[in-house]
DNA sequence: AACGCGGGGAC
DNA sequence: GTCCCAGCGTT
């Protein structure tokens, strides 16, 4: 097989987008000085999240946990605080793992070597890449969902994105447009022609640099590009909580770190039979999650004394939260809410 | 290789 | 409401 250093037969077009680059590139804070901390955490929080959504988590986050060593000495839970909200919660959990290994394997330095920055928690060939092109310059593809869509659309190739394959298929194709001593900026650049040209939808394709070489735009089949052949199939779930409170506290626990809601806390999901009767409302909600499509149910029980509610043998493993602290702890998008709407808060 | 994991924006 | 977006860890 052809390898992209021999053949890099596409750097025209490299050289293209870098020129687009330099007058429209997104100006964004942690492309000042290049940071390898500012870059790392900012391809964890962005990955799967959009510039817009994540830019105000991300900026407390940074101001929170300035270098390495302030994330690594933090408590689990606090880092789960900044990042409430921004889903994926394994993510916090696997950030704060990291930075632990950096201060121990690395003496707080975010490690200038693939191999190295592959073995970080939440960290992989994606980031790996990002991280050395971005913050160290080295020519390595950062082959994300925007790459597949742009370079599959521009080669009007229609390599099965779902595959694993795709990752290694791609990278070559980017690498044959990389101009090698601008790999930062290359991806930099490919990642906002992703975002905010070569989108999925509504593509603004006569803004893009390369639309006068895009093989998909001249046929007129860019919405066709990229093929995904494996589609996602949504499972239904049903969660029962049961909401005991005295006016001023209420119950909750933290959830485990098995399935979703990683390290975050909910309400009790059972009581005693014979307290079912307490019962006077259901506040039921539906949340849509990429894979499944759950349904809460949050029992009101009528409020008790908080001798009542410590008898109750369930209680055992709950924590008594306050209303009026109820900000320093980290719940679930659905019942933040519901705790908002439902006591004003 | 297959599966689970969030939340928000566009329409 | 419905549809869409995506890397990483685990198994």
């Amino acid at each position: 097989m052809e390898t992209s250093k021999q053949y890099p037969d596409f750097v025209h077009i490299g050289m293209k987008i870098l020129l687009w680059f330099e007058k429209n590139g997104r100006k964004l804070p942690f492309r000042e000085e290049k940071s390898p901390y500012f870059i790392w955490i900012s391809e964890v929080i962005f990955q799967q999240t959009r510039i817009q959504q994540g830019m105000e988590h991300y900026l407390r986050f940074v101001e929170r946990f300035p270098t390495v060593q302030h994330l690594a000495s933090a408590t689990e839970d606090e880092v789960m605080l900044y990042w409430k909200g921004l889903g994926y919660y394994s993510r916090a959990i696997n950030l704060h793992h990291a930075a632990q290994q950096i201060m121990n394997d690395y003496s707080g330095e975010i490690p200038s070597d693939y191999r190295a920055l592959l073995r970080l928690k939440g960290v992989g060939k994606y980031i790996a890449s990002a991280v050395m092109s971005i913050a160290f310059n080295q020519p390595y593809p950062a082959v994300d969902g925007n790459l597949y869509r742009v370079l599959s659309r521009f080669f009007c190739d229609d390599y099965d994105i779902s595959q694993s394959k795709a990752f290694d298929y791609f990278s070559e194709l980017a690498m044959r447009m990389m101009p090698m001593e601008r790999a930062g900026d290359f991806n930099e650049a490919m990642m906002d022609i992703g975002a905010e040209i070569c989108t999925p939808k509504n593509p603004r394709c006569t803004l893009c640099p390369i639309h006068t070489d895009c093989m998909a735009y001249s046929v007129g089949k860019v919405l066709e590009f990229p093929i995904k052949k494996k589609k996602i199939v949504k499972k239904k779930e049903t969660i029962d909580y049961f909401f005991l409170h005295d006016g001023q506290s209420f119950w909750a626990k933290q959830r485990g770190k098995e399935t979703f809601w990683k390290s975050l806390y909910e309400f009790p999901s059972s009581i005693p039979e014979k307290y079912s009767e307490m019962i006077y409302d259901t506040y039921q909600v539906r949340h849509q999650f990429t894979h499944k499509d759950l349904t809460i149910n949050i029992h009101l029980l009528e409020r008790k004394s908080e001798e009542t509610l410590e008898e109750m043998s369930i209680m055992e493993h709950f924590e008594k939260i306050d209303f009026d602290k109820m900000d320093n702890f980290s719940f679930p998008k659905p019942l933040q809410d519901f705790l908002r709407n439902k006591f004003s808060l």
